[in-house]
DNA sequence: CGTGAGTTTGACCAGATGGTCAAATCAAGA
DNA sequence: TCTTGATTTGACCATCTGGTCAAACTCACG
């Protein structure tokens, strides 16, 4: 086992490449679906090897999880109650477009999981995201309250920033089989600028 | 083998059972999450038994995204160029919004599918699906043209309604860890309503 | 250079899983 | 009732997969 103390620079270099193929390879293909040989074998690491940094599957799906909420919710925690309303949630939602866009394994990570029902971070949804949401749309609502945004649900407009833009990572084949060629992170980026300009003005 | 031609009622029966099982599985677990073993017993079957109405796994989940991509487009097959645009446009989405209330077991079938990259049916996306929506893009476009609802890039509204309100469906546990008891649908379809209003009205 | 901790691996195991098959059972028409 | 095709199943198989382990190898440092 490796030392939990001072890890050398060859347990950070491997512990890094197993994540790294880690996401690859669950946000190609689930929890259930992803092997531990695959990850193994796209890490540079042989099974057994691989599971001397790690003791099981499970435990890589979890570090990888709980190391990357916090990066997810980023945006969302940077949303400022002192700067300008409709640029902060514009600004938030461009944030939110980008991720998808340079960000999109983690996206399917989290979409697989979600879809499955969320076994493995239910937990972690209604206590720390549920808080989080919870203290953002005061803040809204306070805006809506003094006239700054129009008023609509704003747990709901959360929740349709979050569809809005993941779904160009979670569902990407789709949009690119309709769109062909064409770019979708140009498109999307006017499109809701324009949608929650038009939606949020008071 | 069960006989091609007229199906026995037993036939019937069983087979209706065995696609009722498996949607619950696949949608709950993803392709690979899914074991033969659980659907059977979930059909009333012995695996053998399900496995001589349905050649092999891979066969029971193609017969059940075939015989639901027809039901899952119908809504914007229905989207009329006679009828009145925004009303059309509106009730296209509340039909889409109960989709996802009603059956969100489909949703979350093709969600699996498609966050993996669709795998299966990757080929019906960029024919049939992509033909249908060109088709109605074309209507939308014809109807921006003529002034009846605001100019806005119609693939990205088409892809806007579909990320708002399979999000219900798809993402069905972190919307219920966020609202708690509150009906995710009722504030749902009231948002998308006063969203599409105001983003559309010319 | 020697040594002990840290790292790597081939061989292996147990359980799960998709699928097969021959034999048994059932159901409906003659 | 009897026969024949449809249906059902227990036993079985091959493969895959997560995980273990003892032995081998490597590397930093005294």
């Amino acid at each position: 086992m490796p030392k939990d103390r001072a890890a050398t620079r060859i347990q950070q270099k491997n512990r890094a490449a197993i994540l790294e193929a880690a996401l690859n390879v669950f946000s190609a293909h689930g929890f259930r679906g992803a092997t531990v040989d695959q990850i193994a074998t796209e890490a540079g690491l042989s099974k057994p090897n691989l599971l001397y940094y790690f003791p099981s599957k499970e435990a890589i799906h979890t570090a990888l999880l709980s190391g990357l909420l916090e990066v997810w919710l980023a945006p969302l925690h940077a949303l400022d109650e002192n700067g300008d309303p409709l640029e902060e949630i514009l600004s938030y939602i461009q944030r939110k477009l980008e991720m998808s866009r340079d960000l999109p394994r983690e996206s399917r990570l989290f979409a697989n999981e979600l879809v499955q029902g969320a076994p493995r971070i239910h937990e972690a949804l209604s206590s720390d995201l549920k808080k989080l949401v919870d203290d953002k749309t005061a803040i809204l609502t306070r805006w809506m309250e003094h006239g700054k945004i129009a008023r609509v649900h704003p747990y709901h407009l959360i929740f349709s920033i979050w569809a809005l833009t993941q779904h160009y990572a979670d569902f990407d084949v789709q949009v690119r089989a309709i769109l062909g060629d064409e770019d979708p992170f140009e498109g999307a980026g006017q499109f809701v600028e324009t949608l929650y300009r038009k939606l949020l003005t008071p």
